[in-house]
RNA sequence: AGGGCUAUCGCCAAGCGGUAAGGCACAGCACUUUGACUGCUGCAUUCGCUGGUUCGAAUCCAGCUAGCCCUGCCA
């Protein structure tokens, strides 16, 4: 080996080197923990409440804690933390399970319910009595509201909090029998009813809700408060590092409380991070629930929606969202994200994927004046020039054929090099075409352009080395698949921000365009469900779930290609 | 206003006392059988502000300012 190849090489080695990925602040905190043998692996979880649909900001939540537990060669759990009947439905369980596997977060076979441990539960509630930490009350939520102050003004002691430990263990266990009404008794954490901060103040450990519960039916009347039941949940499934958002900061004294008083012998972290959250998009539960109601949008999982399952059904992928939550990073700094940046993972991701065809969204028949009427060539097209594995097909091309109704001008402004009375163009694959004319209808609009084809530049390459400088798709007509294409545009009028001053939201009224006549060559005839595409110069489309068949196809636009060109404003 | 957290390019985000990474967006050029892709170039004399420590500060100290979160028997 040359000297000169030695240096190359470890010039390439460095560089490969310094290309490390800086780690994120979790991950820092990570390291340092498995350094000094606070713990010896990595075990996280994701913990959504049944109540709703997963979105793009949940996504975040998912793919950070299955990442780091695939990064440290640790587990991932999945669980739900249904603690409140109240407020919970099975529904939410079954779409949130598919949503997290969609998105290849794998949990193997740790699915958990925090309603699994209301037995364990109990029992520390117990342990917490005996200790002199909890007390049960009898004050009623306002109350207890009054005693706890304010943010500038201490909160005074609960008149019930000097209940010896026999009369708190007795009250406790009536609590579970059923003996009391909702909101008749609570269990209270005895820490600091003067602490500046608030969660500190006793603390609700337990309140009694006489209802069915979606997991434990009615084997319960009493459930555990999020703040106590967490922690524990957390130390039982072996969780070493707890992550969770940025508004449980002030909530993590309590979670170290409540983990030290029960003295786990592993106690979990706590970690928080900011939420990622969108620009000029709806998340809301109670937005989207009126939208939907009020018929603006086809359900949860309409495509301009960013639920899992609207983003599933618009046709991103899991990938081109891992792309996206990861270009977004992890800090504490609260944060907004560009729409673009989602749009630039997805066509990253589809661009050597999804297959390359032509399809006409707003056709015009074009009539290739010399070329024989009653003949059909087939010509040769390569699926995708970027990966030569999706191989090729053949297209069919006669003399009625289809192309954009944009791609024709009369009267052209500069710099269009489209076709217009006399220029001369590339049909992609096939040939050059010159434009000889168009024709009219009486109301002025174009029903047919007329051009003449060039036999000797067929496969769209002339032999003089006579170059042109447009280049447009088409369609032959006899053989055209006609089919529905949904536009989307942001469901929000990005001008004014999502919100009206009256709190409403402010919609875009051009969100949804349904072009129903769309042309597509034959190569698409047998599209499935989630099947991709990349039409032709326009953009990635995905085969919409819900409402295409065999025999009417129905595409939603992902998202358009990247253009520089903006034809001028017409006057 | 009591407590907690955060402030580095239009949007994210590295940086951890040695003289401002990277990505998205944007702009220009080149290439092009997608006005796409790709390639190249440009894009913070400056890190919320003001002082201080230091040979040297985005990084340390002090004081300010702004934003977010907290007074559920929600999570």
């Amino acid at each position: 080996m040359s000297e000169t190849e030695l240096k190359t090489e470890s010039k390439t080695e460095s560089k490969t080197e310094s290309k490390t990925e800086s780690k994120n602040f979790i991950e820092m905190l990570i390291d340092k923990d498995l350094a000094e043998g606070v713990y010896d692996t990595v075990h996280t979880r994701f913990p959504p409440e049944p109540n709703g649909y997963l979105h793009i900001g949940h996504a975040k939540s998912i793919l950070l804690n299955y990442g780091l537990a695939q990064k440290y060669n640790g587990k991932f759990n999945m669980r739900f933390d249904d603690t409140n009947p109240t407020k919970e439905d099975i529904e939410f369980v079954e779409s949130i399970k598919a949503d997290i596997q969609w998105l290849g977060a794998d949990w193997e076979d740790r699915l958990f319910f925090a309603s699994d441990y209301f037995g364990q539960m109990y029992e520390a509630a117990v342990k917490l009595i005996k200790k002199g930490k909890a007390y049960v009350s009898d004050l009623t939520a306002e109350q207890i509201k009054e005693y706890r102050g304010s943010l500038t003004q201490p909160g005074r002691e609960d008149p019930f909090s000097s209940r010896t430990v026999e009369e708190n263990l007795q009250l406790f266990r009536e609590m579970k029998e059923g003996k009391y009404g909702d909101g008749e008794k609570v269990l209270r954490a005895r820490i600091d009813m003067a602490s500046p901060n608030i969660n500190m103040r006793d603390p609700v450990l337990y309140r009694v809700a006489h209802m069915s519960h979606h997991n434990t039916g009615d084997a319960w009347c009493i459930y555990p408060m999020y703040d106590f039941a967490h922690p524990i949940e957390d130390a039982i499934e072996g969780i070493t590092h707890s992550i969770c958002t940025l508004e449980f900061e002030d909530h993590r004294p309590l979670y170290d409380w409540v983990v030290r008083e029960l003295e786990y012998p592993v106690p979990p972290r706590q970690i928080e991070f900011a939420k990622l959250y969108l620009k000029n998009v709806v998340t809301g539960k109670r937005y989207i629930k009126k939208l939907v109601q009020d018929g603006i949008v086809d359900g949860w999982d309409d495509p301009r929606l960013v639920s899992i399952a609207a983003l599933r059904r618009r046709g991103f992928t899991p990938e081109s969202i891992k792309m996206f939550v990861e270009l977004c990073g992890v800090s504490k700094a609260n944060s907004v994200a560009d729409y673009a940046a989602l749009e630039y993972c997805i066509r990253e991701d589809l661009k050597a994927k999804a297959p390359r065809y032509m399809a006409i969204l707003d056709p015009v028949k074009l009539i290739v004046d010399n070329y024989p009427e009653g003949r059909t060539e087939m010509l040769p097209g390569i699926n995708n020039p970027e990966n030569e594995g999706l191989g090729s097909r053949e297209i069919p091309f006669s003399r009625e054929l289809y192309i954009e109704r944009e791609d024709f001008m009369e009267e052209p402004p500069k710099k269009y090099f489209r076709m217009f009375p006399g220029n001369e163009v590339r049909l992609m694959n096939a040939y050059f075409v010159r434009c000889t004319g168009c024709v009219k209808d009486e109301s002025g609009q174009v029903i047919e352009v007329h051009c003449t084809y060039d036999p000797a530049s067929k496969g769209g390459n002339s032999p003089d080395g006579r170059k042109v400088k447009g280049t447009i798709h088409w369609v032959n007509a006899p053989t055209a698949i006609t089919a529905e294409a949904r536009l989307y545009e942001n469901i929000i009028d990005e001008e004014k921000g999502v919100y009206n001053e009256d709190g409403s939201l402010n919609l875009n009224p051009c969100s949804l365009t349904v072009l129903g006549n769309c042309k597509l060559e034959p190569a698409f005839a047998g599209a499935k469900a989630y099947d991709r595409f990349q039409f032709v110069r326009q953009g990635f489309f995905c085969v919409d779930a819900k409402d295409s068949t065999d025999s009417a196809l129905v595409f939603n636009r992902i998202v358009s290609l990247k253009s520089s060109f903006v034809l001028p404003k017409a006057e």
